[in-house]
RNA sequence: GGCCCGAUGGCGGAGUGGUUACGCGCCGGACUGCAAAUCCGUUUACGCCGGUUCGAUUCCGGCUCGGGCCUCCA
């Protein structure tokens, strides 16, 4: 299943293509990172599932694989690209921190997301304010061709490079200038590289500028955390959708007008050969939001009882182009899915375990034959595009294959969790049974009660034992007999 | 107003010009004191109107509905 050519989809041509690395053998993969002024929300946490998918599937398939994703610690604004507030220093007024800590804070919390759901650590996190120094210097390489000067900083004249916008397929033309411009802007879709901070105010993070003290835009940092430490061009660039329209191709503006090159038929003179966007996780209403004040993160879910492998299931189960709907119904479909898999995984572990103490040898020679097709159906279901909903079905027809042996069982379903990366091997039926919050029985409670109920049985004493199960079942336990677990915690809204 | 995307069975969600997606749920069976859990089996679909075709859910056109972007957003 390495041997299968992997194709992705490139936003930028719109069209699946072989995946040709710059450097034979390697793969350098960009992803936009968190902006650290706010917790993540599970919607934010579904590009970073669809980057490790990708990258863990570069690394299957031989590639060396070097993955960077950013961390904005500055420099995104709240609202119009040019004269809003900062994010981060308007989240640290208003909890009164400093904006150091407020980073710190969320890049922490966001950290904790990406292993909770078991994403790989890239090979280098860059963090936005490290790299202040290199983004003047790629300003100043760039402001004399392609930038002016205004009162309230430095901007990027989008008409000095080619094919600006292919991305977002937009038009050269500005529609209804409907947004608020800023005086003496050139073109409509020009923006600011360098933000001045204004006349009699201080940030608390500047930095000297030849162009004035002030801060870089938020455009302007992806553009060099990723030539910096991946060069120019690299492979791969990944972020959500909604980038398409304004960040990337920004972004790609920038790297034109820094690699001196011109026109996007080229697609290296963008920056990365192929640019890859993952599509939102939406909820009835419409794309996730942060600003209704509460939203979903992580710790929600796994406060209502849901094991956050559940989340990352919930996301492979679609394809990363395609909208997918989240609602608490689907994700316990996808918890009940994990779990079985986990506990058929659990079953094969103890079986092999007896087969090898036993010193059985597995008696069936054939048996890399009865994978084969499988391991072709997942292999070339990954190499399509990263297409994790037939792959998964592949692993549980794995699961369900008769008569072969466990351990060879074992070391297919492990290689084909290496892309999935669900953590099948190691992960136990113990470990999805989480503690709901609202919970307030305690463990010690549920085994007296059951060991009563136990008594109960073996003397016949059915009544007792029912009512024992419904006092249970009332403070939200399940009772399972013929569960090796015994009980769970019954999930629902 | 402009650009773009989607519409699949109870829910989620793949995919395809003629053949079972799949998962969860429902239902049936095994197991169980009864259940639950587990395992096995099973049911229901491709928004509307035209066109192309021997044949369309799949291609083309129109319509309706929904969503996204055009301001920050994964």
């Amino acid at each position: 299943m390495t041997d299968i050519p992997l194709k992705l989809f490139n936003s930028l041509t719109r069209q699946l293509e072989v995946f040709q690395p710059v450097h034979p053998g390697e793969a350098r993969v960009y992803t936009c990172g968190p902006t650290v002024y706010n917790y993540p929300h599970i919607g934010n946490m579904r590009a970073y599932v669809f980057a490790d998918v990708l990258g863990r599937t570069l690394s299957f398939k031989g590639y060396d694989l070097t993955h960077v994703i950013n961390i904005t610690d500055v420099g995104h604004l709240t609202d119009d690209a040019d004269a809003g507030e900062d994010k981060m220093e308007k989240m640290a007024a208003q909890r009164a921190q400093s904006i150091w800590d407020i980073a710190r804070h969320y890049t922490e919390a966001y950290w904790a997301d990406i292993k909770a759901l078991n994403i790989r650590q890239p090979a280098r996190w860059t963090i936005a304010t490290e790299y202040v120094p290199a983004m003047i210097d790629f300003a100043k390489g760039i402001a004399e061709r392609h930038c002016y000067e205004l009162d309230s900083g430095l901007y990027f004249d989008v008409s000095t490079v080619a094919d600006y916008g292919r991305l977002a397929r937009a038009h050269t033309d500005e529609g209804e200038g409907r947004i608020e411009t800023v005086e003496g802007k050139r073109n409509a879709a020009d923006f600011a590289i360098w933000r001045k901070t204004p006349p009699g105010e201080t940030r608390q993070m500047e930095w000297d500028s030849p162009w004035g003290r002030g801060a870089p835009g938020w455009h302007l940092e992806c553009s060099v955390m990723s030539g910096a430490v991946l060069g120019f061009p690299f492979d791969i660039h990944t972020g959500g959708i909604d980038h398409r329209e304004i960040h990337h191709p920004n972004e790609i503006a920038q790297n034109q007008a820094h690699c001196c090159t011109n026109g996007l038929d080229v697609a290296a003179n963008s920056g990365a050969n192929i640019w890859m966007h993952n599509n939102f996780l939406v909820e009835r209403s419409g794309k996730m939001s942060k600003s209704a004040g509460e939203f979903l993160r992580l710790q929600l879910l796994i406060d209502k009882g849901y094991h956050p492998l559940a989340y990352r299931m919930l996301c492979l189960q679609a394809h990363y182009r395609s909208e997918l709907e989240f609602s608490w119904e689907g994700l316990g479909a996808a918890l009940v899915r994990l779990k079985r898999l986990v506990m058929a995984v659990e079953a094969l572990k103890t079986r092999h375990a007896e087969l090898v103490s036993a010193s059985i040898a597995p008696s069936d020679t054939a048996t890399g034959e009865k994978f084969a097709p499988f391991l072709e159906r997942f292999g070339g279901a990954v190499s399509d595009d990263l297409n994790t909903a037939i792959a998964l079905t592949a692993l549980e027809e794995v699961i369900a294959i008769k008569k072969v042996d466990a351990g060879d069982k074992l070391a297919v379903i492990a290689a084909m969790d290496t892309i999935l990366g669900l953590d099948l091997l190691t992960l136990t039926r113990a470990d999805l049974r989480i503690r709901p919050k609202v919970a307030t029985i305690t463990e010690a409670e549920i085994d007296a009660t059951l060991a009563l109920r136990k008594e109960a049985r073996a003397a016949k004493d059915f009544a007792t034992s029912d009512r024992l199960r419904d006092e249970l079942a009332a403070q939200g336990v399940e009772v399972m007999d013929g569960d090796s677990l015994g009980w769970d915690w019954k999930l629902g809204e």
